[in-house]
DNA sequence: AGAAAGTCAAGAGCGGTGCTCACATTTGTT
DNA sequence: AACAAATGTGAGCACCGCTCTTGACTTTCT
């Protein structure tokens, strides 16, 4: 395959190279279109190429094959997810985390809705065929999560983070598994609080995928807002930013070691 | 269509009948097997009619088109889990609500690791151009948060429900849906725990759709099984049927009104 | 018994898909 | 101007959902 002319290009790209790039640039968006459109198992790209202006096997030459392009459209909406994330929280003043917190998870509702089939893609059931390169695809996957253990890790080290009310003890193998995790993200929180993380964000996008995939079932539910903001509420308790939290008679805010 | 010979028959299927039921019969569990091997999206009438042994043109006889041959596989699917869900719960006693919730969450997890393209087609992102008929999939698609509510209910009823620990106040435009549900499942919880349900539901799925579909990231977590255990604790918590429950310096047990 | 009605499988066909390949054309560089 | 790389074209393969006509068979009614 020549599309990839040399792989340390210092000089300054030359016109061809910029045309290809435009043109990659153009299949991606209305590949995203179509998906936003149609869902990610109609994507086409025989569509794509009527789109473009162009006969069906000359996308070809810019896309290895469908999986390419869904792998491109999925690393997209995993990038626009994260920025509006990041966006959301740092519109809010550091120190405070329960604000972030629910900005979070508000800006993660707010796209999803917004762009369901694209959530679909990222967080529903698996394309049929279609197996995601771990190498270019956890990067941007993981912003998320990354924000979110970092805005628990950030209330841990202001001592902020109350100490989980329920179960605190976990098992020996999770723990491994907890330690790896803290390492490789340079966190500082607990075990039990690190694990709380990890159920605040499957409870996050368990809550979000009800509502975007209509799981609820049509009528069922006339105020998702409040609702959701339940959920949030909720879960900002479970990892410990909850309301009781710095309040007087609230639980114990629990103290970095 | 004249393949619904008459809508009330009181008389003994005719041979005709029998075969004609025996080959949707058939077809269903073909298609069911399709779907567990390939997924939703790629199942595929013309497969369904070479395996079994006939023309593709013939399948239409039976099935109505593609999107039928979903909603059959679609009941038939939220019927097995259901059933499961109602065996595991049946089988511990009826006054062992913190262990029923368990064997409940337990229950969905196991069927959903077994079958996890069905799995995806109940609760991931929606078949691009299907639409489920409400009035065949609602029934259902509705027996596993009965049971849970089910569940919820009687552990309150019996006085073995702690009250919310966190945020129990309850937005009005809430309330309204949460009464709605409330009248239309013959429950008795207030609103407070019944809210708390709909999260514990949502937060379940969550946790599952994470493991099923591979969205936790490959090799991150080692003890899958010590994970969901840790999720089902806090959510056995979040519903108030943790722990602390009826043991001494626990949270207050809510009486029914 | 024979005709009418109902049922069913087969095959051709339409438009769509992903993808490959030989060929023609354009384009940048020497 | 000449060359080679990059790009676009169109035909073609195998698959898909779905429709329609045709012929054969079975059941039912007269």
């Amino acid at each position: 395959m020549p599309q990839n002319p040399k792989p340390p290009s210092p000089k300054p790209p030359t016109p061809r190279q910029r045309a290809r790039a435009r043109t990659i640039e153009d299949i991606v968006r209305l590949g995203r279109e179509h998906l936003a459109l149609h869902g990610a198992a109609a994507l086409s790209l025989r569509a794509v190429a009527r789109d473009l202006g162009v006969v069906s096997s000359a996308v070809y030459r810019y896309v290895e094959n469908r999986e390419e392009l869904l792998t491109l459209l999925l690393i997209d909406a995993y990038n626009e997810l994260g920025d509006e994330v990041d966006a959301a929280v740092a519109a809010l003043p550091g120190d405070d985390f329960a604000g972030r917190f629910n900005a979070l998870g508000s800006a993660v509702r707010r796209w999803a809705l917004r762009e369901p089939a694209r959530y679909g893609l990222l967080f529903g059931s698996p394309v049929p065929g279609y197996r995601a390169p771990a190498e270019r695809t956890t990067g941007p996957g993981t912003r998320v999560i990354y924000a979110l253990m970092a805005l628990l890790d950030g209330a841990y080290r202001a001592g902020r983070l109350a100490a989980p009310g329920g179960p605190a003890a976990v098992a020996t193998p999770l723990a491994a598994d907890l330690e790896r995790i803290r390492a490789g993200m340079g966190l500082a929180v607990p075990d039990s609080l690190l694990a709380r993380g990890a159920h605040v964000w499957t409870s996050l996008f368990g809550a979000i995928s009800f509502e975007v995939f209509g799981q609820y079932g049509g009528d069922t539910f006339a105020a998702p807002d409040e609702l959701f903001a339940h959920h949030l509420a909720v879960l900002a308790d479970v990892a410990g930013l909850g309301p009781s939290v710095g309040r007087p008679g609230g639980r114990a805010d629990l103290q970095p070691e």
